[in-house]
DNA sequence: ATTGCTTCCTGAGCGC
DNA sequence: TGCGCTCAGGAAGCAA
C-alpha cells in the first residue's frame, strides 16, 4: 500500500516521464474515479510540476489546473507509450497528445484523481500534519502532537494529521527501530523517545526513498516496477525479530499491528 | 474534542 | 474443484 516513499517514487517516476507534455484528455471507466471540481471546461495544458503532500501527487498544469492523485491502498499509476491493453483494473487514463498516456490502475476502486481549478485543492490538505522529512518536524513538535493523545501511540502517527504520509508499514517499523511499544498511550512517551521515534522515521523514510519503496503485493511505480525496501523490513509481516524474539501480531483501530514485546516497551 | 467503529471494494488464501 | 469465509487497509462519516 502506497505511503510517503512509494508516493514519492511515483512522483519522481512522473516528474522524469510526463513533464512538459500536453495533456488530451482525461478518461473515466469507472464512475467515482475522477472527479473535475472546476467552475469551467477549459484545457488542461502542458504537465509543468509534479509534488506530494503526505500521499496526495499533485499535478499542476500550464493552465492553472492542478490534478490530484490518492492511490489509496491499490491504486497505480502506469506509464505507457506501447497503447497495449496492460492494465487489469484500468479506473482511467490520463491520455497525451503525442499518443503516451498514464494509466490508473486500481484493484480495490479506493483511489480518486481529482481535477481543481489551482488554489481550490488547498481545502483538501489544509487538515495535513507536517512532512516528516521536512526541518519542521522537530521532536518537540511530535512530544506537543502526543501530548494532547489518549490513544495509542500507533494510531496517533497514523493520523495524517499529525504526520502526512506515515501508513500502517512504517509506523510499525519506526516503533520497532525506536524500541517503543505501539500500545503506549500517546502521551506517555517522554521527549527522549519523541526523539527517537523522530530520528527513526526520518531514517527509515529516506532510506525506503533510496529503495524505491515497499512492495507488499499491489505498488508498483510509474515504470511498473516493485519497490526493495520489504527486502529491509524488520517487524512488518514477521515472525520473528532481529534478536529471535516472536513477534506478535494484534489489531489497533481495525488495522494489523506488527511488534515486538521484548524489544519493545 | 477525541476516539473508534463502519463503510467502500476485490482478490488471495484457507478450510472443508 | 469449488464454495464461503476472512483478511488486507486509507480516509471519510458517523456515533458515543
Amino acid at each position: 500500500m502506497p505511503e510517503l516513499p512509494e508516493v514519492e517514487t511515483v512522483v519522481r517516476g512522473l516528474r522524469e516521464k510526463v513533464s512538459g507534455k500536453e495533456i488530451a484528455g482525461i478518461s473515466c471507466f469507472r464512475a467515482g474515479t475522477v472527479l473535475d471540481q472546476r467552475k469551467t471546461n477549459g484545457e488542461l495544458g502542458r504537465i509543468r510540476e509534479t509534488g506530494r503532500r503526505g500521499k496526495y501527487i499533485l499535478i499542476q498544469t500550464t493552465t492553472d489546473v492542478v490534478i490530484v492523485v490518492h492511490l489509496r491502498m491499490t491504486g497505480k499509476l502506469i506509464y505507457d507509450e506501447s497503447g497495449e491493453d496492460l492494465s487489469s483494473h484500468c479506473r482511467a487514463q490520463i491520455n497525451f497528445r503525442d499518443g503516451s498516456r498514464l494509466i490508473f490502475d486500481d484493484v480495490r476502486t479506493f483511489g480518486k484523481i481529482k481535477i481543481y481549478d489551482k488554489g481550490d485543492e488547498k481545502g483538501e490538505l489544509e487538515k495535513l500534519g507536517l512532512e516528516p522529512l521536512s526541518e519542521a518536524f522537530s521532536p518537540e513538535y511530535l512530544l506537543e502532537q502526543l501530548r494532547k493523545r489518549k490513544a495509542p501511540v500507533k494510531n496517533v502517527l497514523l493520523d495524517q494529521r499529525v504526520i502526512a504520509g506515515l501508513g500502517n508499514i512504517y509506523a510499525a517499523e519506526i516503533l520497532h527501530r525506536a524500541g517503543i511499544s505501539p500500545l503506549r498511550g500517546a502521551d506517555t512517551l517522554k521527549s527522549e523517545e519523541a526523539g527517537r521515534i523522530v530520528e527513526e522515521m526520518r531514517e527509515i523514510l529516506s532510506e525506503a526513498i533510496k529503495k524505491n519503496g515497499t512492495t507488499i503485493s499491489d505498488y508498483r511505480s510509474v515504470e511498473d516496477k516493485t519497490g526493495e525496501f520489504q527486502e529491509f523490513l524488520q517487524v512488518y509481516g514477521k515472525k520473528h525479530c532481529r534478536c529471535g524474539h516472536e513477534i506478535l501480531k494484534i489489531k489497533q483501530a481495525g488495522r494489523s499491528t506488527y511488534y515486538c514485546p521484548a524489544c519493545q516497551r
